[in-house]
DNA sequence: TAACTTTGATGCTGCACAGCATAAATCGTA
DNA sequence: TACGATTTATGCTGTGCAGCATCAAAGTTA
């Protein structure tokens, strides 16, 4: 159900998402109008009522793009990966910023001006099918998880959760580590619980050998049970 | 929040929502790949895994957008009103369908064929522009929803989705009763809870005088008061 | 290394809401 | 118009999870 292939393919994306539509001419024009910046660990990208500054893509390090909901309770809507885009819906729809995003670990961004992409990017068919495509995707992800989070019990959120973590960030070279090291405030987030909760439960799969923690590091270490859990909740 | 002007302007949209971004001669050619089909009350237009028949939009009538969820409890995703999209997410995603449409009371529907909506429809740029941006607005609308149904409580989320139907359907010339006649079924399905619980608390509301309820006719009486409930819930 | 802060772990308590059951009202149809 | 089916209404009970509090462990800063 999840909209990401698998990521440990390939050790990294190419950088720039968007190189590969583009001829040598527009990418260096393209180059005009990036910018590449660092963001350190815990600071913010943008902020839910911001204006879009343009379009961005992350190409390195790891954000949870998230929307503060009832009481400063925040929810993670989705995660995103280099090569992955961290600025987009808000810009394509003409709408301020209606979640926050930041970054999990030290990471680099580029932005791209919101003319630019309007007047070359977007005009570029390749691109634009590419963005309608993904926008449809993410849509439909969006829609299984308010399901998701609305209906299934703790320990099923909790589980899809930690695989949805799997397919998108990937495993160690152990074949079971999840390449991500979220807080236990942060997994809670994602999967609209409260930390207690998650500590709990997670603790519960480590009993039932689902998985073994070490720290932040997880292990899967039965994904068959797991997608059980997840499944039935 | 909700990504739906209000709709009691004009009696009705344009029967065809495409038409205004075609030529005479594209409007003709559509014609030939366009199937207008009646739908009854209760009538299902498409279901969950099923793999989509072309691009669907609805010409006159009400139709309920909804996945089913743990237990077969259902959850209704979005509500479309005529010169609305019944299918077109999981057409464009080349996905199958990940929710069910049914009809809630007696509806026109126009199909238009896969191969002419992809090669002719989306190769026009206003068109696909305006997918494009619905398509943003739309994840934008689940994203929302997402946190709303996970964070709010009761009461809030019922006040919500009260105020959805009255933006989306629009209401009667008396100025307040909404324009749309659920069943307190759909309406617990809306809100995520269940059955018992919007009889409940729409009752309540009812003794609060914030709305007045006439068999399935809701009339909103304090629609202040209603906004407050949805944003505090 | 000590003092402080943040994160993780676990137990206890309360309540919002689901999940029934029952009955009345309304609808649909023969 | 009568009968069964569906929808609406309301009450009762149980429980899943939030919301604390406490303490240990780990990480941070002087």
């Amino acid at each position: 159900m999840f909209s990401t292939e698998p990521s440990n393919v390939s050790p990294q994306e190419p950088r720039k998402a968007i190189y590969k539509y583009l001829t040598d001419e527009e990418k260096v024009e393209l180059d005009d109008h990036l910018t590449r910046t660092q963001i350190k660990k815990n600071d913010f990208i943008f902020k839910e009522g911001d204006k879009p500054l343009g379009f961005i893509t992350l190409e390195e390090g790891k954000v949870k793009i998230f929307k503060e909901g009832v009481g400063g309770r925040e929810q993670i809507l989705r995660m995103v990966k280099p090569g992955g885009f961290v600025s987009y819906r808000a810009l394509i729809a003409g709408e301020i910023h209606i979640a926050s995003a930041m970054a999990l670990e030290d990471s680099i961004i580029s932005v791209i001006d919101a003319d630019h992409f309007f007047n070359k990017l977007l005009k570029n068919t390749q691109i634009s099918t590419r963005l309608l495509t993904k926008l449809a995707k993410e849509l439909g992800f969006s829609n299984s998880r308010t399901v998701t989070l609305t209906q299934k019990h703790i320990r099923g959120r909790l589980a899809e959760s930690i695989i949805l973590l799997k397919y998108k960030y990937g495993v160690e070279p152990d074949g079971s580590t999840i390449k991500a090291y979220l807080s236990r405030e942060d997994l809670a987030n994602l999967s609209n619980m409260t930390t207690s909760n998650a500590i709990r439960t997670l603790s519960s799969f480590v009993t039932e050998k689902v998985i073994a923690i070490d720290g932040r590091k997880v292990r899967i270490l039965d994904h068959q049970k797991l997608e059980r859990i997840s499944k039935l909740g």
